[in-house]
DNA sequence: CCAGTACATTCTTATGTAGTGATGCGCCAT
DNA sequence: ATGGCGCATCACTACATAAGAATGTACTGG
């Protein structure tokens, strides 16, 4: 946003990665592959999701390229791309928390 | 996501702050509110939206504590909260930028 | 080749929400 | 007070998508 053009197509393309993150069962499995690769019957056990639907998460996540993927087998392992991860969620955590302390902080003196 | 727990009741918080994050007409007005503060007619005629839509999408922004607003008068002022858009979005962008630079490659040497 | 397993995909339903027009509400000038 | 203006809210439609059941696909062992 400071020295990047956020021209129209780039706003539909950052939205469509922030979406990827915008739903807590994605997030729940984000936070599985913190600790490192898992496969997807591990992320059903782990996360108490369908099977279906921790298979589609996981292309989603994988579309917008917060996951990498690797076939053994008939297995598919999955681990996250990058560290962005930990920094995106990180800060929006300390937001939330920070939020949620304003609002205590506020009932308080009132 | 470091050394923050990430409790069910954490996630459906953290998805609903990126899921603010995650719609184009939201991203371009937070991307106007960059300059400095505007009022909900500025950003009207600046996005091309719909008062009405431009409306709504500040109050998602507010609630998710992205924005701040000033009432003077006939008008409110709309400013971003803090810097944590020039973050979130810079990080976001950069990943777009360097999948799109990615794809670039593969397709020259494929 | 066949059965079984792990995962992906399809179909359906239910829910959420972006966009738009109409209306409501608060503030200001005359 | 009253008319006009800026903004918020409501009612509605159209569309996206999360979840689950069923099915398809790819690999493996017997």
């Amino acid at each position: 946003m400071s020295r990047i053009k956020m021209t129209p197509a780039m706003t539909t393309l950052v939205a469509d990665r922030f979406k990827a993150l915008a739903e807590p069962a994605r997030l729940q499995i984000l936070t599985c592959l913190r600790d490192g690769e898992m496969t997807v019957g591990e992320l059903v056990e782990e996360t108490g999701l369908g099977q279906a639907n921790v298979s589609k998460h996981l292309q989603s996540l994988f579309a917008a390229d917060f996951v990498q993927r690797r076939k053994e087998g008939l297995y598919t392992y999955y681990a996250l791309a990058d560290a962005d991860v930990f920094r995106l969620c990180d800060l929006m955590c300390g937001r939330v928390e920070r939020g949620m302390a304003n609002r205590r902080k506020a009932l308080s003196t009132s």
